[in-house]
DNA sequence: TATGAAAACCTTCCAAC
DNA sequence: GTTGGAAGGTTTTCATA
């Protein structure tokens, strides 16, 4: 995988069906995929060269069963701070990178002014991170939403 | 990949590393994965369909950048109902489940009864989502959360 | 369980169209 | 831009330790 070259490639009939074979399962022979989506090996090989090359496709991965593994605990949790200077924000943005249990972080517009996402073996394991951030940074309010079922989750982008 | 045999299965140092590996880049080989791990390659192929087979690898796929595809815009969305009977919940998974911009969708404890990620192209995008779910399906109060900035974002489970 | 090797298969690149 | 093929690499299986 190269460096990204382009930054809003134009995708075609053609690069959208790849994208969707290559989602729906990425181990599957090039072969296979041009057969799928209507072409040959070499062109579906360059284009997806294009694609990577272009960081459309960022990375190639293996998805685990959270359960398998231990981490069947999801928690979202609203934040909202008081602080807004930019050293606050990078200690607090370094402290949600440093932790693998947080698998997604986003700022957001309103009220609340963050989002995580959480993946932990059990609530105790949510109280240890709980009690670390708040060690790190300061924040005003804490809501935690805890999982009961997951009725979807998939990494699947409609392209 | 066959069917899942076992559910909980036991996992020692050289699966946890080889899983490790694969999630960090599942396009590497055999021989590399090996070498990294500290072991030779049927060892490593043996381990990975053992893991495979009992469903703690559940697919390999190739991971998107949003903004590439037109899906820069990402909301969460906070969804209280009155009802609570069976068939609410039925066409309510159902109408998720059939909906491509719905990437996450979990059932909560406490008040918010449900939340929902969605990725989309625009905020329009969004409201077409909200005006075709809520004639589908009766909903008390819904609260969206507009991503600004996406801090993290991953699917790699710390294992 | 590990090693090494053989066979089948795939990726990558390239020449010809 | 497509096709087919050659060369090298990888996966998968298996015999052997």
């Amino acid at each position: 995988m190269n460096e990204v070259n382009e930054k809003k490639l134009r995708l075609d009939a053609l690069d959208r069906k790849i994208l969707i074979e290559l989602q729906d399962d990425a181990s599957q022979s090039l072969d296979d995929i041009a057969r799928k989506v209507g072409s040959s090996k070499t062109p579906v090989w360059n284009r997806i060269r294009k694609l990577k090359d272009a960081g459309v496709i960022t990375r190639q991965t293996v998805i685990l069963d959270p359960d398998a593994v231990d981490l069947g605990t999801c928690f979202f949790v609203l934040i909202r701070t008081s602080e807004h200077e930019a050293s606050w924000q990078q200690r607090f943005l370094a402290a949600l990178q440093a932790r693998p249990e947080v698998l997604e972080a986003h700022r957001l517009a309103g009220e609340i002014d963050y989002i995580v996402k959480l993946r932990v073996s059990d609530a105790r394991a949510y109280d240890a991170f709980y009690q670390a951030l708040i060690a790190e940074v300061k924040i005003f309010n804490v809501t935690a939403l805890l999982s009961m079922e997951e009725l979807k989750s998939t990494t699947f982008l409609p392209v």
